[in-house]
DNA sequence: GTACAATCGGAAGCGAAGTTCCGGTTCCGG
DNA sequence: CCGGAACCGGAACTTCGCTTCCGATTGTAC
């Protein structure tokens, strides 16, 4: 899916296509994109993400076609670390404490990543695409699933629901006086049955 | 604040100084802006809306120096009418009711107005001082305020969990599957007391 | 060691959108 | 009804960032 030496015909063998220095360089192309548009954003420009990987835009250039392409290869790559994140809550018993620890580690990983978050409120396409390659509703539909059966999320509650809250959680990163745990808090608690406690806001 | 005849000296009687035709002019600018963008978001063009108001572009910024003057505009101008509806909340009885029209009501202008949604999530100095300019702070705080002393709102929420929430909901509008009901039952639901009733998430 | 193909670098090309400019037009006071 | 200031329209200009191109370089097979 982001091999650029995969032809649909014949393709197991060939792997040892690719010289060295061409891997080397798409690493820390991959690399210095991540950082850089982890901190500012999608908009972060070719050129920079070339020079803080060292390298020319010719190169960035030969191993993503396109901008739009090198945001999908880290937006993917992000999803994929949500899945870790929805697999390591799985293991937990506790219904409750696993649906919310996954949700915090969910927002964790928004907040750490401003390209994460512009995609999720910018790019739908994007999104969606990722979030379906992952599994993401299949997951959150086990995890909300089991909190359900035992009563201490609210039975209206949807699997969609969790995508929704979480694109919506990217909202707030520009909000003046918002507060990611803030929003957290009062969206779990929203997620609980009738009559149930309520979470620290401190 | 709007109109470019003022001069800080001697500015109280000069009001006729413009032509006719211009403050027709001007009106059309705001009128077709404000349908564009409602509609297309903050990205629609210059000669977009000058062609929908059977205008030049050149008279758009003849009225509006920049887009972004003109996006200001538009969103003071939104946040005028989020007021209203707070202070049509305000006159309501019930504390509960008043509150949770105000967040319907806020919510139902966002989701009418993608330029709006947009300005809250990408554009925190505009949002800021828009925010600022009616008070909205002031006046979350007195709906929040008479609903917490009625034991009918968490004690521990805050004024500007408010904001916070609806720039959280111009996050929504881009997600797959995202239902603006959905996320407004949620979070009003997140905000009532411990072992309050939940919201119909139909 | 040599040759050639893969790869690199970054200057130049391009398209899109905001902004400027100015000749022509329209309003308004006298 | 006239003169000129205010205003209009939209072609042209500017800027900016993505993308392309090609001569120079480097890795690898023989």
């Amino acid at each position: 899916m982001s091999n650029p030496v995969e032809t649909p015909t014949e393709a197991p063998a060939p792997e040892r296509l690719q010289r060295a220095d061409a891997r080397r360089n798409r690493d820390r192309v991959i690399k210095a994109a991540r950082t850089r548009m982890a901190r500012d954003g999608l908009d972060t420009q070719m050129e920079d993400i070339a020079r803080a990987a060292k390298v020319g835009v010719g190169t960035v250039y030969r191993h993503f076609s396109t901008k739009d392409e090198l945001i999908e290869a880290l937006a993917f790559d992000r999803f994929e670390r949500l899945r870790e994140a929805a697999e390591a809550a799985l293991v937990i018993d506790d219904p409750w404490e696993a649906f919310e620890t996954f949700i915090r580690a969910a927002a964790r990983i928004q907040t750490e990543d401003r390209a994460l978050s512009e995609v999720l409120t910018s790019r739908p396409d994007v999104m969606g695409a990722a979030a379906a390659s992952v599994g993401m509703l299949e997951i959150t539909a086990t995890l909300i699933g089991r909190a359900q059966a035992a009563g201490v999320v609210r039975p209206d509650a949807r699997p969609e629901d969790v995508p929704m809250l979480m694109c919506a959680l990217a909202g707030t990163f520009k909000a003046p006086y918002a507060s990611t745990d803030r929003y957290v808090g009062i969206v779990l608690d929203g997620l609980r049955p009738s009559g149930s406690g309520r979470t620290d806001l401190s």
